[in-house]
DNA sequence: TCACCTCCTTGACCGGGATCATTGAGGTAT
DNA sequence: ATACCTCAATGATCCCGGTCAAGGAGGTGA
């Protein structure tokens, strides 16, 4: 028991010190993005911690009351709507120092549920903090709009692949995409590792299974990328950008 | 000389007559929601009059700086982005009371061109001083995230139906859709008559004209609407609303 | 009134990708 | 090891909706 306190605090020491904005990794994405030194300690003030988010664990479930966004920290997580009896729709992956929730703002409830795909943490924002701070910190709140603002246009972005692209196309466009977030956020944008299955994937991007592995396959074959299993290696990421913006 | 004049002036004070958003029928549904009386004024003071839009005008152009914020007033308008050549895709149709142009907040420039379907009366919103004015008014500032999150949810809605849904459910969805936006507004929801031509809702719903043509004739053989041309009667609501939301 | 648009409808055909079915491969608990 | 399970790859078949082609239909100007 006397052992168990002391952890507890050891561990709430170095969990408070990791997740500090200040100390931050991703401070140059995230939402603080903007600020001033002395105002992301505002900022900062107003994040509640988690407890990591396993494998398959749900940050939220569709329709459970929308009261936070977050702040994806490390890890991977998927949006998935439900409608009707076992329809499932995947709407988004997220990965760090992207926001999780924006769409519950509106009805007060989040429309889908939000599950990790790997071992994942996020710092929740309560939304009535943070839009109570943003009255008083004009970058906070131009940084928000921006956010919503983003995400809107790439979801204008993912009606048109999911409109007038081929097969080929969307996971070109997948890959591509998935590149240049890992690079933006320092990672390799030639080898990583996917977090979601092939049938997220082919959900994500409105194919079968079937489909996405046979494409992979071809673009194997045309050497544009080598994969095995999970791993994902990028051989000419100029040709994968030109198949995904290719006309028709 | 004289005459043009004396014209001038009154339709000046008509328009701003007209236009006050507190005289607005619209004001219930618009960006002002949620204000108190003292504080539309305020709210409308920022606002700037706009001369009419003929059909087929644009309000802005893609790639054209961004610095406002439009509210539909009357009439209607579509988005659409065009990506290399001529591969032109309608991302949105705007109704009155709806807020076109925040999708460019992000990038200070709008992300596709918008364009007045039928004649077409908007309000200019100039986003920074509604953006200073949200600080004022917390009221405002939460009219404003919930407009965004309520387009983010569409959008997902919208993924969903290009990427599940089969023509027959993309038009009843689209027919519905219209109808209770038409509700919404205060008028017939089983008849209405759309500004936007067949080629245009085939692009948006991801459908070649012949496809909508061709559903369109179903759906009258199976009385669920009557169509001529762009006169639309729906004669069975509910039928429509199960086709849109059946399982595949 | 006629020619000329643009928009819409209808028919015939074809192909991309869904579906169904089977096999392989990796991971994990027994 | 073995059995079991989930995930991925591959083959065979089918069908929805795109494409091509050819008329209507309505609107507009000379």
């Amino acid at each position: 028991m006397a052992v168990n306190a002391a952890n507890a605090v050891g561990k709430r020491r170095s969990l408070l010190h990791e997740t500090r904005c200040q100390n931050c990794s991703l401070s140059s994405l995230c939402l603080p993005l903007a600020l001033e030194l002395e105002d992301i300690e505002q900022f900062d003030a107003i994040i509640r911690r988690r407890a990591p988010l396993k494998k398959g664990e749900s940050l939220f479930r569709q329709g459970n009351a929308f009261n936070s966004v977050f702040a994806v920290r490390s890890g991977s997580l998927k949006q998935v709507t439900t409608e009707g009896s076992g329809d499932d729709q995947v709407t988004n992956f997220y990965l760090p120092s992207e926001l999780v929730g924006l769409d519950g703002i509106d009805e007060q409830a989040y429309p889908g549920s939000v599950i990790a795909l790997e071992t994942t943490t996020v710092c929740e924002i309560p939304f009535d903090r943070l839009d109570s701070l943003s009255e008083q910190l004009p970058e906070l709140r131009g940084q928000l709009y921006r956010s919503m603002s983003k995400e809107l246009r790439d979801d204008r972005r993912m009606m048109r692949l999911l409109s007038r692209k081929t097969a080929d196309q969307r996971l070109a466009s997948f890959f591509s995409s998935l590149s240049d977030r890992f690079r933006r956020r320092g990672y390799s944008p030639y080898s990583f590792r996917l977090s979601m299955s092939r049938a997220d994937i082919g959900n994500y991007l409105g194919l079968a299974v079937e489909t996405v592995s046979r494409i992979l396959g071809r673009f194997q074959q045309q050497e544009l990328v080598e994969v095995s299993g999970r791993e994902v290696n990028i051989l000419n990421l100029e040709a994968l950008l030109a198949q995904a913006q290719e006309e028709h």
